[in-house]
RNA sequence: GGGCAAUUAGCUCAGUUGGUUCAGAGCACCUCGUUUACACCGAGGGGGUCGGGGGUUCGAAUCCCUCAUUGCCCACCA
């Protein structure tokens, strides 16, 4: 054993991470032992690591490192996500700045410069979960769009469209102009504006009357291919049957009736866009209106836009505003705050449009998804209160459209031979697409130039849905070794975020495909933010330099840290770097305990001492019950009250107690027996805590002994579990309150502690004796006395109705030892009362449990003994 | 507009089926300490009518009602 010096984590993390590494230890192929596995949340390809990653990938790593421990075949996969429409966007933005226009590049071009980017920039972010710690088993590293990955998913989409699931439908998407591609309802989110609600006048054909609409968007008023009004509207009976003239354009439309329109907002007259509106869309359906599409596919005006035409959509609305004013059609401009939907990657205020796209068909899917988490249990989230809005979003789904107008991504493997709406057919190649047409047609001279794929690529997450399954290999080889052995996985981490885009998806394929569970349990983590509650972001420019952090506390105290802040599943948490400080410290006691103890000069000719003795039975209990209580968190998935627990037993039970209760006197050397006990204590609190500190505990593992590279804490087992000795627990109890109340008396009557004391014990409770060599020690006793009667002129304190005496030298403050002694006397009292009010209640004693009234009973006779030692004690000073 | 959650010490949070261990933890704070592992430390200590009000019960932080505040999710009202 040798003494390192100062504790240099950079130096050490980085040499446990690469003989980790070169060990092997990541690494996972089946074998006899039961599996444990994790697939890694793939961050976006081009991401870099935040301090949402910090927290989830934290957590999965002690997951695995604790599974690794208990002896199971631990294996994270880990890997990236293409991130379609994000990367997509990026890469156009940088194409942009070097004059490339994405359009003047035909697809192929375009995925050699997304792959050259993702080629150079890729993958940073798997080098910083190293940096983290994470045992990631780097050999199965993952791509989304790797080629067997992507076949997978090819294969996914043609089973479901020959199941019927798949289906090509013209419908109202979600159009982000920006991006230029449709978007699922989950991409689309909700923001509040403040935004004008329009009055604009149309004339009544053939009369001079008019008729009012209120709408937000009067640019649309081009659109427009009817007016509609609640049938049941007195204001309106006049404009029944009449048709109504659209300003500008001049178009004449017909007065609809529907009650679907709302009397009491706005005018009660509204205007009809089929073309711009899903609910449009649907009058426009039943009443068999006209529908025409004003916006070019960056929403800009097309020619149904007349001299708007080329104008971006807002530009449009406040022209046309002026320009309705000017004609005196617009009588009213009201303030109006509604919600507009905008794009979750560009935020760009989303259109909505009627377009050909794919969709699956989402009913059956669902069904066993709901049936799995809700009923059966088959798969548990946490925290549980989850599942309500698990629930809620799995009955109110439609129709996934999973089609996306972008390049990057699985190209859809639909196959064109004519201009009809059926011509096409489904294939996972060309030449079997070829195949099949030629049947389909019944036209054997079909060539392949016959053919055009579908331009349109997949959404992002309907790859990532079949995650657990494809890095398994699970789609092409449904039954191969690994996918047997792995899969169903075990644990998920993830952001409540992506509960929609990916959790519930991947439900729903792996019933589908594998039918059964993708993985037993979700641990959705909180959002971190920062210390005054607010989301971490770019603008606010709250968000901490992960890298930095680990740069400035180590990895070690980041995890911790992290850890500590993480109360449970699904709160979110605030950061603070005191927490890190707090690691930091941590990790420091540590290392400092490491070397008192290496700096013991051991000796094979001195006894081990009773207080060693009976120091080290009463830590091997403590240590059990504790081991316990961290194997309970982490069952229910609590680990930061895991970690706690952990950091209290080494911090005050190994360092405060244990140590100082064994430790010998200065320049004294220590017996092999003590000194070997507490280095075996030692490495067992290293395996409890290598889970969140990796590299401090491998570090000091192998400061303490030479190990081979099998022997490493990594590939350890956790200690034993034996049962927890509560006696000596109890009676330890018992000595430490002592210990504290002499320690307490010290600091009262400033007697230094090196100043060895007399004490005495009136033992009123007949404790056991089990550790006074224990308080000798601690409290510097020169000579410890048990006596039947009270000492005079000795300082006292009681715990429970032993009374214990500390002579002193000179004079008592009589005046204080009494009002002390009185206040306790009138708080016990007190007490007593209340308790035997309670006994006295006749509905109390008939009616709780024995177990309660004996425990009040318990009560009453301790405060009764104490009451007496304390009135004797206050005779004696007065 | 609908649904779900939360409100406990200065801060961040525990508190399982109402009653032993129920008012707790960590941090922060205060006092003392050059004890030869550690001041990233040690020892000791203060601090909360459990958001307000009402109810059920022998007994409520815990169950019910109500109000207030906050957060989250969902929803096509122009």
């Amino acid at each position: 054993m040798s003494d390192s010096g100062k504790y240099n984590a950079k130096v050490v993390e980085e040499k446990w991470y690469s003989y980790w590494m070169k060990n092997n230890y990541f690494h996972s192929t089946p074998d006899e032992r039961e599996p444990y596995t994790i697939v890694i949340p793939p961050p976006n390809v081009t991401g870099v690591l935040h301090m949402g990653h910090m927290l989830n990938n934290t957590i999965q790593d002690v997951l695995i490192r604790r599974a690794r421990l208990q002896g199971k075949n631990a294996c994270w996969v880990p890997g990236t996500d293409h991130a379609s429409i994000a990367t997509e966007a990026k890469v156009v933005a940088k194409l942009r700045e070097q004059g490339i226009d994405k359009n003047d590049l035909t697809r192929e071009e375009f995925l050699k410069h997304a792959w050259d980017w993702t080629n150079e920039y890729g993958g940073v972010i798997l080098e910083q979960l190293k940096k983290l710690g994470c045992s990631c088993d780097w050999d199965r590293t993952k791509f989304t769009l790797d080629d067997d990955m992507s076949a997978s998913v090819i294969q996914s989409f043609v089973e479901l469209y020959n199941k019927g699931m798949i289906y090509r439908g013209y419908r109202m998407v979600n159009w982000d102009p920006e991006a230029k591609t449709t978007l699922s309802d989950e991409e689309v989110e909700y923001v509040e504006q403040n935004g004008k609600l329009y009055h604009i006048n149309y004339k009544i054909e053939g009369t001079d009357d008019v008729l009012t609409v209120a709408t937000t968007r009067p640019e649309t008023i081009l659109g427009d291919t009817a007016i509609c009004i609640n049938p049941n509207d007195e204001r309106h009976t006049h404009l029944k049957g009449k048709k109504a003239i659209v300003p500008i354009c001049n178009r004449v439309i017909p007065i609809i009736e529907d009650d679907y329109v709302d009397l009491e907002f706005g005018t009660g007259c509204l205007k009809v866009t089929p073309a711009h509106d899903v609910n449009d869309k649907a009058l426009g359906d039943k009443h068999n209106l006209e529908v025409i599409d004003i916006f070019n596919e960056d929403a800009t005006l097309n020619s149904f836009g007349l001299h708007y035409k080329g104008k971006d959509r807002f530009v449009v609305r406040k022209e046309i505003a002026e320009e309705l004013e000017g004609l005196g059609l617009l009588p009213k401009v009201e303030n109006h705050i509604n919600k507009v939907g905008t794009s979750e990657r560009t935020k760009a205020v989303i259109e909505p449009r009627l377009s050909d796209q794919w969709f699956l068909k989402m009913d059956e899917l669902v069904q066993p998804a709901l049936k799995a988490v809700l009923e059966d249990q088959d798969i548990k989230l946490y925290p549980k209160k989850i599942e309500n809005t698990y629930r809620h979003w799995l009955e109110n789904i439609r129709d996934w459209n999973i089609s996306r107008q972008l390049w990057w991504g699985q190209q859809i493997p639909a196959y064109y031979y004519g201009d009809a709406k059926d011509d096409f057919v489904v294939a996972e190649t060309p030449e079997k697409a070829l195949l099949l047409a030629k049947e389909k047609t019944n036209n054997q001279s079909l060539t392949s130039k016959d053919l055009r794929q579908d331009a349109d690529a997949l959404d992002t997450w309907f790859s990532s849905w079949l995650w657990p399954i494809s890095v398994f290999d699970g789609m092409r080889n449904p039954d191969n070794e690994e996918m047997k052995y792995y899969y169903p996985t075990n644990d998920l981490v993830t952001g409540p975020d992506i509960i929609f885009f990916w959790v519930a998806r991947m439900i729903f394929a792996g019933y589908e495909f594998k039918n059964e569970k993708p993985f037993e349990n979700v641990y959705f983590t909180g959002i971190v933010r920062d210390n005054q509650g607010r989301k971490m972001s770019k603008q606010l420019g709250n968000s901490p330099d992960a890298l930095k952090l680990i740069d400035d506390y180590s990895a070690d105290a980041v995890r911790a840290g992290m850890m500590l802040l993480s109360s449970g599943a699904g709160t979110d948490l605030l950061f603070d770097e005191t927490k890190l400080q707090q690691g930091k410290a941590f990790g420091n006691k540590i290392y400092n305990a490491y070397k008192l103890i290496s700096g013991w000069e051991i000796s094979d000719t001195i006894e081990q001492p009773e207080a060693s003795k009976v120091a080290l039975a009463w830590y091997e209990a403590k240590f059990q019950a504790s081991f316990a209580e961290i194997e309970d968190h982490f069952s229910k998935y609590r680990l930061s009250d895991a970690l706690m627990a952990t950091y209290k037993l080494l911090w005050d039970d190994f360092c405060s107690w244990l140590l100082e209760m064994v430790k010998p006197g200065y320049q004294q050397p220590i017996d092999r027996i003590t000194f070997n006990t507490v280095i075996s204590f030692f490495e067992d609190n290293l395996k409890i805590l290598h889970p969140f500190m990796p590299f401090l505990t491998e570090e000091l593992w192998h400061l303490i002994a030479e190990r081979s590279k099998d022997e490493a804490l990594i590939v350890s087992l956790y200690p034993e579990k034996k049962e927890v000795d509560q006696k000596i627990l109890k009676d330890f109890e018992v000595a430490s309150e002592v210990i504290s109340g002499i320690r307490a008396v010290r600091k009262e009557k400033n007697i230094s502690f090196k100043d060895a004391i007399e004490f005495s014990i009136l033992n009123n409770e007949n404790e056991s004796n089990h550790f006074d060599s224990v308080i000798e020690k601690l409290g510097n006793i020169s000579e410890l006395n048990y006596v039947k009667t009270k000492v005079d002129g000795a300082l006292s304190f009681r715990v429970k109705s032993n009374e214990y005496f500390i002579p002193v030298s000179g004079a008592i403050d009589l005046e204080a030892e009494v009002k002390k002694i009185t206040e306790e006397l009138q708080y016990t009292e007190g007490f007593l009362k209340s308790v035997q009010k309670k006994l006295a209640n006749e509905r109390f004693v008939n009616n709780a449990p024995e177990a309660v009234i004996a425990t009040e009973r318990k009560k009453e006779a301790d405060a009764l003994a104490k009451i007496e030692t304390l009135k004797v004690s206050l005779a004696a000073l007065q």
